[in-house]
DNA sequence: GAGTCTCTCGCCCTCTGCTGGGTGAAC
DNA sequence: AGTTCACCCAGCAGAGGGCGAGAGACTC
């Protein structure tokens, strides 16, 4: 993928302009060469070329107009390959290639290119070998839309890509003898002489390439093309990445190109020129020499321009004022974009595939990757990759744990600004905003949660819910919860022998076994039987567990025994009070036995249960009597609406 | 050669939305 | 006491706005 971004796992994100291919990531795009046939070209960016830049391997097109095509020759540098058109006449057989319009990529210096037009405008780019007197046939052919040539626009376009036998001369006649090894795209060499036609091609694949028009020379009517490739990687032979060394003399070079016209090139980078003078001047930009020093921070600058422009920084000099607002700049450009961007939002830079515009052709790059899903700037501790480097530099938080922004109420510390923000909002302000569900009495504090609130509760659901108690059926959640709760007190089981109605159906269960007779629970000690399992445990503890020590609560006034320790508590308050009788009038006399308030057919039944809850051994000890409650939930109860405990049934019986 | 304009890159910001852990109430 | 669930909250990423500044082109 070009543009890929590694940074050293030991380099803070700042570095990352300085990256490097991994060796690793290196190899294997060596070995998807080698898969698939195809030679790719490979780029090798310049320190600080590399960030945001999202079209490595473009194409720059000059397209002088005419009914005529045009063959063209191509140079490259690390990012753009630029190709000088010439006129070329098409047969009516040509024409029928237009139609083609197939894309070969590769492409390398002495490569020659067609531009037929016809009709109402041009539609298809054919590249030819060098020498491009050879026939159309020979060709390959990029079918480019018409929209691309209304001038300043930049166009998403999709290509099909052709996978081509081409005999290549020298080296590569070897693998273009091999069907099978030679297909795929192939670099053009100089002098190649045998070229298929891109009939025989094959559609490989599709790729998206970013297509811009903007005016060329106007006395030759020219329209320039830059057709960046998103997806072509970096030649691996160029050299990598090395700081321009400027030289007077040798680093330009003068062409003289296939029109015959002097034009000035620079070795060091694409830049070429018409006049000397130019050429001469940018030759300055690969010079590490800055004459021109500010006097208030030494800082050095390569033109006195951006040493005025910086000086303005220090007085605070903005000489360009906006006539509807109070910011000023320092350059007229950044005033005519501030206008766009807060007044006129005139926004000339239009997307071809949604209704997005911006001011600025970097957003409209930015945006179009969000429909390519292009991802140039690799994590390389992770396998996450962005689309900006922003977002890659606020990723790698994540990584470093860095939390820069401090809340200034708490300190408590947030890695996004906006997670602050909504931090103290939520945390630190008095007006909190609230959100409102629309269809229920919900007020959530944040919007996502309150999505979230919908999204659970108020999304209709294709299999119905349908309620336990009843036969309805709700699509919504909270239709069916609030359903639900209306059945919170409901007696639904009711007995079929007495008029007895209960909530749960394990009560209800118990209690038909005062009606059967039945008792399940059965002593293995004694064969004695119980209608509770609760019950039963009881009776083995007290009878039939030796190491069963009953706690005894007594009465510090009059002595009596408590099983529990409340129960002693209230006979306590009112033993003080003098309103308690003393029951206990004597030790070791039995307590008087009351009724516990169960059933009375249980009562009945269970009296001698009930009484072995209640005495250990039938007898109570002077002073003591504790048959302690194990806990265990005893349910059943006729006039008892919550589930009784032994504890209950014991605190009732010692009343 | 200097000044100006235009384009581009890079950085930082906000807004937005999703996700998952924590928590407390209800069951 | 355990489970479920709604809500709270911070973390994190996507998308886009805005501006500072550098560099090339153009004009005088």
């Amino acid at each position: 993928m070009a543009g890929t971004e590694v940074s050293d796992p030991l380099e803070q994100f700042t570095k990352i302009k300085e990256l490097e291919m991994m060796p690793e990531k290196a190899s294997e795009e060596e070995e998807e060469k080698e898969k698939d046939g195809v030679c790719r070209v490979k780029e090798h960016p310049r320190p600080g070329e590399m960030e945001a830049e999202c079209t490595p391997g473009a194409l720059q097109t000059g397209i002088p107009g005419g009914g005529q095509g045009l063959a063209l020759a191509t140079t490259e540098d690390s990012e753009k390959h630029v190709l000088a058109l010439q006129a070329v006449h098409l047969s009516s057989d040509d024409v029928a290639l237009q139609e083609v319009g197939w894309l070969l990529p590769q492409h390398q210096a002495g490569m020659q290119a067609v531009v037929p037009q016809t009709g109402s405008g041009l539609q298809s780019l054919l590249w030819l070998g060098e020498g491009s007197q050879q026939s159309l046939h020979q060709c390959v052919a990029i079918h480019l839309h018409d929209e691309v040539y209304s001038l300043q626009e930049v166009e998403l376009m999709e290509f099909h890509v052709l996978e081509e036998h081409v005999a290549v001369a020298g080296e590569d006649s070897k693998s273009a003898a091999s069907p099978d090894e030679g297909v795929g795209l192939r670099k053009f060499e100089r002098g190649q002489e045998e070229i298929q036609p891109p009939a025989e091609g094959r559609v490989d694949e599709k790729q998206f390439f970013l297509v811009e028009a903007r005016p060329g020379d106007e006395r030759r009517n020219e329209i320039v093309l830059t057709i960046s490739n998103l997806n072509i990687e970096e030649p691996e032979d160029k050299p990598a990445s090395s700081q321009p060394h400027v030289g007077k003399d040798n680093s330009a070079k003068i062409q003289n190109k296939t029109q015959g016209k002097r034009s000035f090139h620079c070795d060091l980078c694409m830049f070429t020129s018409s006049r000397i003078s130019s050429l001469n001047r940018h030759m300055k930009t690969h010079s590490t020499e800055k004459p021109h020093i500010c006097h208030l921070c030494l800082k050095a600058f390569r033109t006195v321009t951006l040493l005025r422009n910086h000086l303005n920084t220090h007085t605070g000099t903005r000489p360009y004022k906006c006539g509807d607002c109070d910011m000023a700049f320092v350059t007229s450009g950044e005033l005519v974009r501030h206008r766009r961007y807060k007044h006129t939002h005139e926004k000339p830079f239009k997307c071809s595939m949604c209704k997005y515009a911006s001011v600025e052709a970097s957003k409209l790059k930015r945006h179009i990757r969000s429909h390519t899903g292009e991802r140039p700037f690799q994590c390389c501790l992770c396998s996450y990759a962005s689309k900006d480097t922003y977002k890659l530099k606020r990723h790698m938080r994540t990584h470093s744990g860095e939390k820069p922004y401090e809340c200034h109420v708490c300190h408590a510390r947030f890695t996004q600004s906006g997670t602050m923000k909504i931090h103290i909002l939520q945390k630190h302000s008095e007006n909190v905003p609230k959100y409102q569900c629309p269809h229920c009495a919900a007020v959530i504090a944040r919007k996502s949660d309150l999505r979230v609130h919908l999204r659970n509760l108020h999304t209709y659901r294709d299999t119905g819910l349908n309620c336990r108690y009843c036969s309805a059926v709700f699509h919504e959640r909270y239709d069916f919860i609030q359903h639900q709760k209306t059945h919170k007190n409901e007696k639904k089981f009711k007995c079929e022998y007495c008029s007895y109605a209960c909530k749960q159906e394990r009560h209800m269960t118990v209690h038909i076994r005062t009606h059967t007779g039945e008792k399940p629970f059965v002593c293995h000690s004694c064969n004695k039987c119980f209608r509770q399992k609760q019950l039963l445990n009881v009776h083995v503890k007290k009878h039939h567990n030796t190491n069963f020590i009953p706690t005894v609560y007594e009465c510090p006034k009059c002595g009596r025994a408590f099983s529990r320790w409340n129960n002693m508590q209230t006979h306590s308050k009112k033993c003080n009070s003098g309103q308690e009788k003393s029951t206990t009038s004597g030790k070791g006399k039995r307590m008087k036995k009351r009724k516990p308030a169960i059933p009375q057919e249980a009562d009945k039944r269970d009296e001698a249960a009930a009484e072995e809850a209640v005495l250990v051994n039938g007898e109570r000890y002077p002073g003591e009597v504790v048959p302690v409650g194990c806990g265990e939930t005893i349910v059943g109860s006729e006039d008892l609406e919550e589930d009784v405990t032994c504890e209950m049934i014991l605190n009732v019986l010692d009343k």
